[in-house]
DNA sequence: TGTTTATGTATAGGCCCCTATGTACATCGA
DNA sequence: TCGATGTACATAGGGGCCTATACATAAACA
């Protein structure tokens, strides 16, 4: 990709890297209406019926490293969104669940994120968002397989 | 995307996310061995001929804001890869220019650059990776023309 | 059952990115 | 030429992600 001129730019890599920093910019523009950051909507969904994880669940659900979910759920328990009970099958682990506050404001939450791809996707055909997709997943799976 | 289980990590968002972040990690420990990092590959193709360049024209060039840039250019100034003299002809600024370590390394790094995005592209054929970068350049003008 | 191994969290330290703000110097126009 | 406006950097503060490490508790097993 680009021989005389060396652009890390043009690039795949750094496409992915600027969509998805816009993408974050947006999002957590967009999300603070309702107290939300694009970070936490992996913890929001998991937990969003009532349901109660550990730490460690939660950041597997989320593709994050341990200590990374851990900084994240301090954030939003801080902020209201989240509460811990010990697990009282396991005395290492907490179970953590949503506040009545973040239930309140999840459909609206959810609707900013749809919203959001939405107008990511404008002008691409239903087509070209399925091939777009196809592309994403195949993608992924090689970067993940490059790690080991 | 996906009705009854809301999971916004099936959203193209998070794919970006992910690939992105997949792809920093594996380019900044294989870069490593040669002192660098995937986010000081923009400034060390903008100085690859011995350019001198200022903080603000680097930082408009790799598509990040100026503070970033500052703190990009000072661990790189700490690590020995670029160098700083006052500008003659505007006492606000001072020109960066890549030291004679970064030039040596800077082959080896732009292979290593190179061979990244081949393994990430595996399996895909050209006209598919042709297809992949033309929706991303899309995308990414959808989404910066969501910041206004 | 006692010891090893695995697992859940916490903590420390660092990179990269952003917004907001302040200061010094340049520039431009009245 | 002087005041208004613009530009280059520095600094402060915070989110989000990672690796490495240290504990405490669970589980598995010899």
């Amino acid at each position: 990709m680009a021989e005389s001129v060396w652009t890390p730019m043009l690039t795949p890599g750094h496409y992915f890297t600027r969509i998805a920093r816009a993408l974050a910019r947006i999002g957590d523009k967009r999300l603070a209406a309702v107290g939300f950051a694009t970070a936490q909507l992996p913890v929001l969904s998991a937990l969003r019926d009532g349901e109660k994880k550990s730490q460690t669940e939660l950041a597997r659900w989320a593709k994050v490293e341990q200590p990374t979910m851990a900084q994240l759920i301090a954030r939003m328990e801080r902020d209201g969104l989240v509460q811990r009970e010990p697990d009282p099958a396991d005395r290492r682990s907490s179970l953590i669940s949503l506040t009545q506050t973040a239930r309140e404001q999840l459909p609206a939450g959810r609707e900013i994120l749809r919203q959001g791809n939405v107008e990511a996707m404008r002008g691409l055909s239903d087509a070209e968002v399925e091939t777009l997709l196809g592309l994403l997943k195949r993608v992924l799976a090689n970067v993940e397989a490059m790690e080991g």
